[in-house]
RNA sequence: CGGGGCGUAGUAUACCGGUAGUACGCUUGCUUUGGGAGCAAAUAGACCGAGUUCGAUUCUCGGCGCCCCGACCA
């Protein structure tokens, strides 16, 4: 992608209503677009992200079995009704058609994918099963904040399962666990599996994923020992207290981000549908339900806000829009411009995914501009490298810089 | 939803009871060219409504919007 052809451009100056870091340098940026309190539009590099994202967490979905559908976001409000969510679940959107009835759009999936698994669910043969989707959800928040960390309307990969025992169900609970723990570390991120209260349907634990920043809304303690992690909230322990699992470390306190969670909804939603299968005697059973969810766009803002520094968004190669930044110095310096071409063609053949920036700019403005993108390496085609043939090479994140001849770079 | 703050060109800001100035951006020309250049010209603005006033962008009230704290948070 040559940068001058780039639908958006760079600011120089973060945007006045914005306190959060990741909602100023990713508007700054140019990667997202605000339209309201909490809705925020993807423009082509912020795409990209959030479409490196869901591809890794598609990945682990499918690794454990998961089958991606895409499900209804316009909802009838039947089966919330049924459920009793429509009226007791406050962040329920409710919309009325011109001719009065009464829709939802997606908070949530259960009202829709527990009919759809009765439809072609009849025997315990048909079990265990996992169906996942990735898309909007729409949640009226009374108070959207920290930019695209808590919005109104967000990118959400959920998952549903479905289950004869359970046994079977606490199986798959702990391979959702690692593989959650799977992709938050093949995006850079360190997640602590956070013990937290299991919600309105089951007296159990349920688990949160948090990471932890200060930009988070959930206080955590976790032990510096071993893995044990809760969730402040329905912990009766405090700082400093020793951890009652190893026994041998002490617990500290954190701010953290709730990157995704995982449920046991037991049979709630498969009695309030009638869902039953034929087990092996022939009995009706309805079958044990799990939900997983993982914020995608949330995710996005939170490795914002990890790795971000005074210079811009410093994305880990995993997520970033573009593997490699070249850019070309010496405005009206055909030598460069030929060589800089030539390199971004060979790189792009090479199936390289890389950003050129050919505008006529200073260099200043450039490596400002190349910064703030944050693109993990950027190469410098300026009068050094074609005095010498070898190109500087620099990591965003570390800024440390090597030199490379064409051979070595293509 | 309670509390606080803020709404001025595309962006960031300033001043003012007498209709607005600066910087960046955008357009044009010349110079400059390895860390957000210079000169010149050009473009562009008071959230909405009501009230007070001879006159309101400025003061008052209401609305709307945005941010922050709290509450809330399948």
């Amino acid at each position: 992608m040559k940068q001058s052809k780039l639908f958006t451009k760079a600011r120089r100056e973060a945007p006045a209503d914005e306190v959060s870091k990741n909602a100023q340098l990713l508007v700054r940026a140019g990667y997202v677009h605000k339209e309201m309190a909490g809705v925020y539009s993807y423009l082509p590099l912020g795409k990209k992200v959030l479409e490196k994202i869901e591809e890794v967490v598609r990945e682990e979905m499918d690794a454990v079995g998961g089958q991606e559908v895409r499900m209804a976001t316009l909802h009838p409000s039947e089966p919330w009704k049924q459920t009793g969510a429509w009226d007791s679940v406050d962040v329920v959107f409710k919309l009325l058609s011109r001719t009065e009835k009464e829709y939802t759009v997606g908070q949530s999936e259960e009202e829709i994918v527990t009919p759809i698994a009765r439809e072609y669910v009849q025997s315990y043969k048909d079990l265990p099963v996992a169906i996942y989707q990735i898309g909007q959800k729409y949640r009226d928040e009374l108070r959207a904040k920290s930019g695209i960390l808590r919005g109104r309307e967000f990118t959400m990969k959920d998952m549903y399962s479905f289950h004869e025992t359970q046994e079977d169900f606490d199986r798959f609970y702990n391979v959702m666990k690692e593989a959650y723990l799977k992709v938050y570390s093949r995006l850079g991120l360190v997640a602590k599996a956070t013990e937290a209260s299991g919600g309105a349907f089951t007296k159990k634990l349920s688990y949160e994923f948090m990471v932890l920043t200060d930009a988070g809304e959930d206080d955590i303690l976790y032990c510096d020992h071993c893995s044990y992690c809760v969730n402040a909230e329905i912990s009766e322990q405090k700082e400093s207290d020793a951890c009652t699992r190893c026994g041998k470390g002490s617990l500290s306190r954190a701010k953290a981000s709730e990157v995704g969670n995982i449920f046991d909804l037991g049979t709630k939603y498969t009695t309030d549908f009638s869902f039953t299968y034929k087990d092996k005697e022939g009995k009706d059973q309805h079958p044990i339900m799990g939900c997983f969810g993982i914020g995608i766009s949330r995710l996005m803002g939170v490795i914002v806000e990890t790795f971000g520094d005074d210079k811009g968004l410093v994305w880990p190669e995993s997520v970033a829009p573009f593997a490699v930044h070249l850019v070309s110095l010496g405005k009206g310096d055909d030598e460069i411009s030929k060589m800089a071409d030539a390199l971004y063609d060979e790189l792009t053949e090479k199936g390289v995914e890389i950003l050129y920036d050919d505008r006529d700019l200073r260099a200043g403005e450039k490596f400002a501009e190349s910064d703030l993108l944050g693109i993990p390496k950027r190469i410098v085609v300026g009068k050094e490298a074609v005095a010498t043939g070898m190109f500087e090479v620099v990591n965003r994140a570390t800024g440390e810089v090597v030199k490379k001849s064409r051979a070595e770079l293509v």
